[in-house]
DNA sequence: TCTGGGGTCCTAGGACCC
DNA sequence: TCTGGGGTCCTAGGACCC
């Protein structure tokens, strides 16, 4: 019996969490804006029906949200993070394989029926999930994960929210992968699909058929597995358990331009903290730092720097990722810059499990034993209550460069007191 | 004035070794 | 004048993803 790949994902997330949990919101046209207020990162059904396109400036279209009455939220991701690990779990007891590919995306197996035909199962799944999370999603199956995915953009956008689409099932597929446009499939971008219209080839059908031999020249085995999933040899597998992180980054971009040493440390003293309790999060320890910060990119003198230092000894110890981070910043800066943008890469990460114990004294031994202890109390205290309740003195934050969020909603799944009222008549 | 943030994978080329 | 060849490891940067 045949194994279909499915893709499952929630319509407009941000959006529809936003619509969840604000009844007042609910049916209307509303924008998600992304960190600092910055782009236009999600909207409901109703305000892309009104015109308002994804990842553009907020500034550019202040003034048509307001016209359109559309409501805008700054982005909570302490909510959507809740309600994508409800909906997950959810899923997860309903396929057989599960992979979590983003915050509102996953891949799924399940067996095909002796009937070949998943349309019930996933239809029974949509409604499941409506009702218990308060969500829409989309299905779409087939044989693929990049089958999969264009089975999940036929259900929403050629057959009109339909919410289910099985290209698996379908012999000849070529009159829908005909009607899939190179850069709208899983893998192609910008520069592969500018090489592909150069060439002629301009939708999933001509993909699937170019020669093998004109593909790998170009993209290698990239451009090769791209192609054998389009004709349904699967090469990209689904992976149940996420592998360990690589790298960590905390990047954030001020509300105004900055340009003291000061509070480029307090921003990059801040981001260590969130980084380094990251990595304690996820048992692991980190052996190189990058610190780097950048000017506006839109402008004429962009200047942008970074400095990485490597460490002898993996740690996830904030204080000595703290010091090191600072003595990077002080290379880094440049004065008389307006930087908008700082961040901390924690790179050549590894499991805290196979921790080197030597090179230690007994003095070095007990002091590092120290600093241990005091992460941990910090971890939990800000765990247990709001986050940032403790921290450390040089990310204490005296101006007001800090990202704006001036539109949040303020409500949660996460603490009582925001759970909303529903008065009945 | 105002343009997000956090990831992975792949490849080319340099450094180094025998 | 003539200056090997092959292997591994690492890194930076490009391309792509949500």
């Amino acid at each position: 019996m045949s194994k279909a790949i499915i893709q499952i994902d929630a319509n407009n997330f941000y959006a529809s969490c936003e619509q969840m949990i604000d009844p007042s919101i609910k049916g209307k046209a509303i924008v998600v804006l992304s960190n600092n207020d910055g782009c236009i990162i999600a909207r409901s059904s109703e305000a892309r029906k009104m015109g308002i396109p994804m990842g553009q400036p907020y500034y550019k279209f202040k003034n048509k949200l307001k016209q359109l009455n559309i409501k805008v939220r700054s982005s909570n991701y302490e909510l959507y993070g809740d309600m994508s690990n409800r909906l997950m779990e959810l899923l997860k007891k309903h396929c057989e394989e599960l992979e979590i590919y983003s915050i509102d995306e996953a891949f799924a197996t399940i067996k095909r029926p002796k009937d070949k035909c998943l349309y019930h199962w996933g239809k029974d799944l949509r409604a499941l999930v409506y009702q218990n999370i308060g969500i829409p999603i989309s299905i779409g199956i087939g044989e693929t994960k990049v089958l999969s995915k264009i089975s999940n953009h036929i259900a929403k956008k050629i057959h009109k929210n339909s919410g289910i689409f099985d290209i698996g099932i379908i012999e000849n597929k070529d009159h829908y992968l005909n009607q899939i446009k190179v850069d709208q499939i899983w893998g192609v971008g910008k520069r592969m699909s500018a090489w592909l219209k150069d060439r002629g080839i301009t939708n999933a059908k001509e993909l699937r058929d170019i020669s093998s031999v004109q593909i790998r020249a170009q993209y290698g085995i990239v451009g090769i597995r791209i192609k054998n999933e389009l004709k349904g040899n699967s090469c990209i597998t689904i992976k149940e358990k996420p592998p360990a992180r690589k790298e960590i980054c905390v990047s954030r971009s001020f509300a105004y331009p900055i340009d003291s040493l000061e509070e480029l440390n307090q921003a990059i003293s801040q981001y260590v903290l969130i980084a380094s309790s990251k990595l304690r999060k996820h048992n692991q320890l980190s052996s190189a730092i990058t610190i780097f910060t950048t000017t506006n990119i839109y402008s004429k003198d962009f200047y942008k720097s970074e400095a990485t230092k490597k460490l002898k000894i993996a740690t996830s110890n904030s204080a000595i990722i703290l010091k090191q981070s600072l003595s990077l910043t002080k290379k880094i800066f440049k004065p008389y810059k307006n930087l908008i943008k700082a961040g901390i890469i924690l790179h050549k990460l590894q499991s805290n499990n196979y921790k080197q114990n030597i090179l230690f004294n007994e003095g070095n031994r007990q002091k590092e034993l120290h600093l241990e202890r005091l992460d941990k109390i910090i971890d939990n205290i800000n765990k247990r209550n709001k986050k940032n309740t403790l921290n450390w003195g040089s990310s204490i934050i005296k101006k007001d460069w800090t990202p704006r969020r001036d539109n949040l909603s303020y409500l949660s799944t996460t603490t009582l007191e925001s759970i909303p009222t529903v008065f009945a008549n």
